[in-house]
DNA sequence: GACCTGAGTCTTACGTTGTAAGACCAAACT
DNA sequence: AGTTTGGTCTTACAACGTAAGACTCAGGTC
């Protein structure tokens, strides 16, 4: 599908055929002679936008953007007519919860971005507008700075990380089991245990391992667990105020 | 330093010169001529034991093994003597803990390690026995299998994805504001006023996060909802089993 | 002894990659 | 007209992964 009526080159159109080949062909057929043929031109007429280099952090700038639009598209918050903060305490788990199934939602669509992103030296400014809408969020629910902090630290990794499937015993189970299965089964009853629990309880589901709901799991996990934290802490400045008075 | 004493070659001794390789100089830097010069031996020398592929997939192997080892070795369970399964139902965070640290502390010492786990296809067998001693701790204080199966998932991720520095705003803070830096300051008070805070909270730590500070308290979320979940699950058990007497 | 065999290593060679150097060209100024 | 200049293309090269096949040499067989 290349050849576009020879519109000018750009950087932007660069890096939009760039996502286009990491899309359709993987991040290593991502060469600058490919990216140059999806343009219809020669590879060295790319290098006065972006070198190999910049290719990768751009295309990393165009993934991590279209995660902060997603997550900021989400949810607007419902209604919520004249709000004054601190007074939907729970609220904003449901925001925040939104926003990270979202980015998740685009990381599914490009598998291939969690290795890229976390080669890359630095984050892409494309990052910033999510976390202010973040940390917006959680403070104007009245969790502190330190705790939107932290909350950006945990909820960004966790994004990066929930990507492989660190189980997922190949799916050729329930077959002629080998003897070197066996063996490990042996050497390890518990996770042999697991796996007959994890295949009885995932009759509906795909594969062994459900990965979206086990992230929904770790998800609200971490949320309640900032809850707590917001919940604590706003205790605590509560009976603070009230000895000075 | 290349020029052992001529040893013959092997596919441990390759494995080990990629490792040598990958710590000092990073992962691209593994190729296979490179490899085979540490070796004092010829590129095409290292293909009866392993080709591009397969070298980069025991380059994994052998960090996930020495993070196997290391979070096994970590903290064997303190004395407990005539351990009555579920009678101590909190220590099992500890061990948990512990064990995360120690993975993390080898993940530490090879940056370069989570990006390339993320981009194998399967996890690398040496994995097994540290899963299969994770459960085994969680089943035995009374967490059941699904409860364990999550867990694995959700540290697993978190151990990936707490590599990069989300944040990290390069260093170069508190001197002169560019134009730009300011702009973005103004349109994002929240992100600005956090990293005022950060700033005056990290006095003492190195950089603007201090990362393990918030891995640790991110693993603290994640073990305190999960014990959590063990507890209400041993409630209704306990209740249904009362109710059938 | 002579001979073969096969595992392990090396030589050579090819296609693909990123990119330096500079040629080329059209549109924009002077 | 001539000159400049920003963008594109041609050519070329070093480094990569690896296919094909030649060499080496210890071990077994006659």
């Amino acid at each position: 599908m290349p050849a576009r009526a020879k519109e000018p080159l750009s950087r932007a159109r660069v890096l939009a055929a760039a996502l286009e080949v990491a899309d359709a062909e993987g991040v290593p057929a991502v060469t600058m002679r490919r990216v140059a043929e999806v343009l219809d031109c020669e590879a060295m007429s790319l290098y006065h936008y972006v070198d190999k280099k910049a290719l990768l952090a751009g295309l990393t700038e165009a993934v991590v953007g279209e995660i902060a639009v997603a997550a900021l598209d989400a949810p607007p918050l419902p209604p919520s007519p004249a709000a004054d903060p601190a007074a939907d305490p729970a609220g904003w788990r449901d925001v925040v919860r939104r926003r990270c199934l979202a980015a998740r939602g685009v990381m599914l669509r490009h598998p291939w971005a969690p290795p890229l992103v976390a080669t890359q030296p630095q984050p892409p400014p494309t990052v910033y507008p999510l976390f202010e809408a973040l940390v917006a969020t959680m403070v104007e629910a009245g969790c502190g700075y330190e705790l939107a902090h932290r909350a950006i630290h945990s909820l960004g990794s966790m994004l990066l990380g929930f990507t492989q499937e660190l189980f997922e015993p190949t799916a050729d189970d329930e077959g002629v089991a080998s003897p070197q299965a066996e063996a490990m089964a042996l050497a390890m009853p518990h996770l042999a245990r697991l796996a007959e629990v994890a295949v009885h309880e995932a009759e509906g589901t795909i594969g062994l391992c459900d990965t979206q709901a086990e992230f929904e799991f770790t998800l609200g996990l971490v949320l309640d667990g900032l809850e707590a934290h917001r919940r604590a802490a706003a205790a605590a400045s509560a009976a603070g105020s009230a000895s000075a008075v």
